[in-house]
DNA sequence: CATTTGATTCACT
DNA sequence: GTGAATCAAATGA
């Protein structure tokens, strides 16, 4: 990523987190320092650093003052959260940038993939609060 | 100011 | 399968 080598990832494991309703959002109970971007306009990158070595690659979607992201889980063939910020050397510099190219890092469209190409199922790693509403589907996996 | 948590991963038994 | 590692921020005293 340093000598100028463009890098195409495909996402191909995501998590939602939808609003301060959902306790699986580091922003459910209202707006502090760290997640702050998440409050902040869509399309900027939320990068936070969870168990004291695993970035978390998020991508903020909802509108300002709507606390909603997205979780990079897996991107081409690496997978687990903490391993595609380790392949794409992410850190907290990227935090709060906005998608596009000057930041080094940026979305393009993609085809469309067929539903039945996309599975949903439960989020993970988030045990810690046993609710039923956890358990929303809002893992999106692409099976090739 | 001290303690707890955390959207995880890796090493070891 | 179980538990440790380890940084930053939130929460509580």
């Amino acid at each position: 990523m340093s000598d100028g080598e463009i890098r195409r990832w495909k996402l191909t494991e995501v998590e939602a987190y939808d609003g301060p309703e959902d306790r699986a959002c580091h922003a459910w109970k209202g707006q502090t320092p760290r997640n702050a971007v998440m409050f902040g306009p869509p399309g900027v990158f939320y990068v936070y650093l969870c168990y004291g070595v695993h970035w978390m690659l998020n991508v903020v979607t909802g509108p300002v003052g709507f606390p909603a992201a997205v979780l990079i889980r897996g991107a081409g063939e690496v997978i687990g959260p903490g391993r595609v910020t380790k392949s794409l050397a992410i850190d907290r510099i990227q935090n709060q940038k906005p998608a596009q190219k000057s930041t080094g890092l940026w979305f393009e469209s993609a085809k469309e993939i067929p539903d039945h190409e996309i599975e949903t199922t439960p989020r993970i790693g988030i045990g810690y609060a046993s609710e039923p509403w956890l358990s929303a589907p809002y893992r999106y996996v692409w099976h090739r």
